[in-house]
DNA sequence: GATCGGTGGTCAACCGTTTGAGTCAGGCAC
DNA sequence: GTGCCTGACTCAAACGGTTGACCACCGATC
């Protein structure tokens, strides 16, 4: 009996073939697969459940499940683009938060959708989910309201300031203070920032705490030393050629990425400028990739791979209708390596 | 009336709650919202119902929908990991792919989920997305039958061979000739290889390609040139060193993936070996990256979008009860960078 | 010999949508 | 006046699981 779904191209078996072939109540099948206490079961039957189980291949619907229970057992994550190898990380530790809570995190990209995160918000917005995670790019008050009017949980992730009502971030600004100040201890008084690009949360935090940290250090900060790029070699390649050509060029830059870094590391090696020799480089965040580059990248270590856990972790935890603003400032630490040296230590310290 | 379902703290408006308060059937909402051609409607009608939608922040529940229709709308995307910048390109085609025919791709990699890509299955497998593609990682007979038995459409990015029987992959052969044939224009006969790790199917196919192509040149294989490593910087960085450290090292390296290649560039760098005045270095893949790797990378381009695009049309479009075997060789370029030169160019092309 | 408490299940309502079939009022042809 | 059509909806049965309530049987207890 019951051939037909088991081997025929047909339909997909469901509880019902289960318990039909095991010959029990579905009840009992469902109970089953979800370790349900008020379960009693005598050994045999649950051989013969789990024997049908295996013989028809039956997985149980997602969907009826979720409508019933109201639960989906998935969460989402929306990031701005998979190319940046920052959101690898994020998404690591989000991943691994969401699989120790039984659930799976699924990613998207607003590229795919026409830079367009309304659609995904159709898409994801309703039973498909049971919480929005939303990294980087640039969310609007209007966004916010449309998140909260879905009653679907959600949480921004690298966007602080007063007009967010839910976000998660790293401590910028403590992490720009980091790298200036290694710079200042090195000697470097011409220190210049190339910055992420205009409207990006992170990068005006950063910016910030350069200036901030150029004030501390009783240093003027200077607007010439001061450039925006966006986070890409590309970006990175052309702020920091802007820079070298300048009448008075840094003896030092702190870059907001790695990704703009290894375009800076490029543009000094195309203007043959010696790093550290000539000009010294630290940049935020400490890529697997900022060991390998040449010379090898002094960094600015944020724990990646947390905030995305903790992301999950909060999003889960707290009261989606109360507002969360929580920055993440530990541990973040200096990575010194060779691309940042003594001012002054001159031609001395530079490769053949 | 109805504000419970409005304003409160309480549950989510449901089809029912926009048809009471728009004074219809639920049916003419449901038609409404997916314009349904035998539904009649009088313009007053359609814009109260509108104005409900509206009002109440409905959104469709997509559980509800998918256990109706058996379709979600959705595709899925498996991949080890997202730190593999290969990754992000195919995926953006696929997205893109995906956004034209109204589906969302939704990305999860294996790492997340102990790199148990069975987890995933069971999460994935029903019910949750019209169909699964699996890019890179292995995949063994066994779990290419479970996945036929769940009746879920798939399809394997990147994985050829006569033990696979549904793949669309990249023409990894002729990439590896194409560099190969580079190199040996350039007078190169030490050619060595920096594969990619035992087990991987891309890796297999370059190494055959590379060995293939040698003797195609006349050039006897030398099997102290040909190594292995991970797709990471760090992987080819230790090739690297071998390779150079060897007693008759190599004049110029294909490397399997440009991941590896920057480790490769790293470790020559640390032995002071000029690339590429002393040694050539070649990688497959052309990601944005390549050309800000010091020196900039030449390399063999791949269509990784439009595999991830393709891969798309094929899950959606092939009956998924038949196999699927599709090699994609069109358009495979070499691009010329300054980390390759003619043998015997000597110290006069290197950088100071 | 009626009652009690497990044990090992069964029953049926419900979750939110979709969709084929049916209803009903009004207009028109004959 | 009857029949037929059409426009504008309404009705109700699925879809596949989950879950609180219920039941039949059996051995033990009072």
């Amino acid at each position: 009996m019951n051939t037909m779904a088991r081997d025929g191209k047909g339909r997909r078996s469901t509880i019902s073939d289960v318990a039909a072939l095991a010959k029990v109540d579905r009840s009992v099948v469902s109970r089953l697969i979800n370790d349900d206490p008020r379960l009693n079961i005598r050994d045999t039957t649950r051989q013969r459940v789990l024997d049908a189980i295996e013989m028809l291949g039956y997985r149980p619907h997602a969907g009826a499940r979720s409508l019933r229970t109201a639960r989906t057992q998935t969460l989402g994550l929306l990031i701005p683009d998979f190319a940046n190898p920052v959101y690898a990380e994020i998404i690591k530790g989000a991943e691994r938060a969401a699989a120790k809570v039984g659930s799976v995190l699924v990613t998207g990209s607003a590229t795919g959708a026409g830079a367009n995160t309304g659609v995904y918000l159709d898409l994801l917005g309703h039973g498909r989910v049971d919480g929005l995670l939303l990294a980087g790019g640039t969310m609007s008050a209007s966004q916010q309201d449309e998140l909260a009017r879905i009653r679907l949980p959600w949480l921004v992730i690298n966007q602080a300031g007063p007009g967010k009502r839910r976000y998660i971030a790293l401590d910028d600004q403590k992490a720009a203070a980091l790298a200036v100040t290694h710079l200042v201890g090195l000697g470097h008084r011409r220190i210049a920032h190339i910055g992420g690009p205009r409207g990006s949360d992170t990068a005006r935090r950063r910016r910030n705490g350069y200036l901030h940290a150029l004030r501390q250090a009783g240093l003027e900060p200077d607007p010439a030393l001061l450039v925006t790029a966006e986070y890409t070699p590309e970006g990175g390649a052309k702020a920091m050629t802007h820079l070298l050509q300048s009448s008075a060029p840094p003896t030092a830059v702190f870059v907001a990425t790695v990704a703009s870094a290894i375009g800076a590391l490029h543009a000094a090696y195309e203007m043959s400028i010696a790093i550290p020799a000539q000009v010294s480089v630290i940049a935020v965040h400490d890529l697997p990739l900022a060991a390998s580059l040449i010379p090898p990248l002094t960094t600015v270590r944020m724990p990646l791979q947390h905030l995305g856990a903790r992301a999950v972790e909060m999003l889960l935890d707290e009261d989606p209708n109360e507002d969360i603003r929580e920055v993440v400032s530990e541990p973040i630490e200096l990575v010194v390596r060779e691309s940042t040296a003594a001012l002054g230590a001159g031609a001395g310290s530079a490769r053949p």
